[in-house]
DNA sequence: TGTACATCAGTGAACGCGCGTTCACTGATGTAC
DNA sequence: TGTACATCAGTGAACGCGCGTTCACTGATGTAC
């Protein structure tokens, strides 16, 4: 049968595949997502470096892959949450979550601030996220501000920079609870010291299970 | 007298620097800090590549120069607000003043959106101008916060994305505003709305005179 | 006043490295008979 | 069961472009006499 041997086949392209996006990933951690090169990606894969065109048709083309993987991964580790009623909880629990993810592992976390400054892919996928929620707490009140924009320039910039905080060591893991206190002041939540600080953040926290230092 | 010959070759060398300087800022607006190479700015510059290093020893020397130069333009117009006896009002102050800039001045904006999100010695400028007003913030207890930290980390990240914002078009000049109010709500200052919308704001106006489009 | 000279910054051709990209080849795995 | 073959992904040497960097030269300007 054929569809067997186009199988393994694919089971190879993936995992080879699999195998350069993760390797970005740190690489992108160490260097960010502009400077390095194709060698630095595919020596850090363990693979030639011709391999990198049987899967990439250019640079741009693995950044999106990596930056989709690392969405995906937070929002995995997160999931349920999307689910809560209110909207300014989910924005709360969303804030904490990536600081709090920043903190347990760094790679991730470096890999994540140097694309969202850089590079467009990434943005956009966190920012379709936000849109829903950010709509949602303006048509029920929960939110009173200007517009949706400036909701989502302060949850993304104050989220940003929380990051880069815990990441640089200028803050520590309670650091993401106050960031998501502050967003939602901003945001004019009344109760914000409440929602930031409990709901469903047991459970979230429970998902995180700390990963080594990077390199 | 031997002054006056080194002082007119200084005048050619200051002039050349400040041309590099001027045209790497317009570069940067357009490719951001890191892609644009040597001959990008000496050609955006009108001088020939040889002359580039006569001056910078190295891309981060020409880096910094550009950052300073940016932060010095700004701070040169808003200059006087640093006497405001509110702490609150001058973080305002300067939060609007930054993002009504970015919105007269694309380039000048692009610009320093790209270097403060990529590139070190920008962030750090703005940072040490900012420990100031959110140490005095704090210690009046105008701010109710859980650490200067965080206050800087919605101040700068919130402002950046505002900045970003009114570049792309996805705000008007209002969202100055708007994003200082919401900065200031963040901090826990009471009279947000009040404090963000007047005060010295229609000085910091007059001073901004409308530039250019960018290239 | 005029001419030869000194001291700069600026110039741009030339060199060489490093990187992106290609492509004929290898090796692994499954298929046919 | 064993052997020849087909079809993949993966490999890495080779090519060539583009860029950073250098340096002997030019041109401009002021100085000496």
């Amino acid at each position: 049968m054929v569809a067997t041997r186009a199988e393994i086949g694919q089971g190879r392209r993936q995992r080879t595949r699999a195998a350069l996006v993760e390797a970005a990933l740190r690489v992108f951690a160490r260097m960010g997502p502009e400077a390095p090169t194709v060698d630095d990606v595919t020596a850090e894969a363990r693979v030639a470096r011709g391999s990198f065109y049987n899967h990439f048709a250019s640079w741009d083309a693995l950044l999106l892959a990596v930056a989709t993987a690392a969405v995906e991964q937070i929002e995995a580790e997160l999931a349920g949450q999307r689910d809560l009623p209110d909207a300014a909880a989910r924005v709360g629990l969303h804030l904490r979550g990536y600081i709090r993810k920043a903190a347990a592992d760094q790679v991730w976390g470096w890999a994540v601030v140097r694309m969202a400054l850089v590079a467009a892919p990434l943005g956009t996928a966190m920012r379709a996220n936000l849109a829903q929620d950010v709509a949602d707490g303006i048509a029920t009140g929960r939110f009173t501000v200007a517009s949706a924009q400036l909701a989502q320039d302060v949850i993304l910039g104050a989220g940003m920079m929380g990051m880069r905080s815990v990441l640089q060591g200028e803050a520590g893991a309670e650091h993401a609870d106050d960031v998501a206190e502050a967003v939602l002041r901003a945001l004019g939540v009344g109760d914000a010291a409440a929602v930031a600080r409990c709901g469903q953040g047991g459970a979230a926290r429970a998902s995180l299970q700390p990963d080594p230092l990077p390199p």
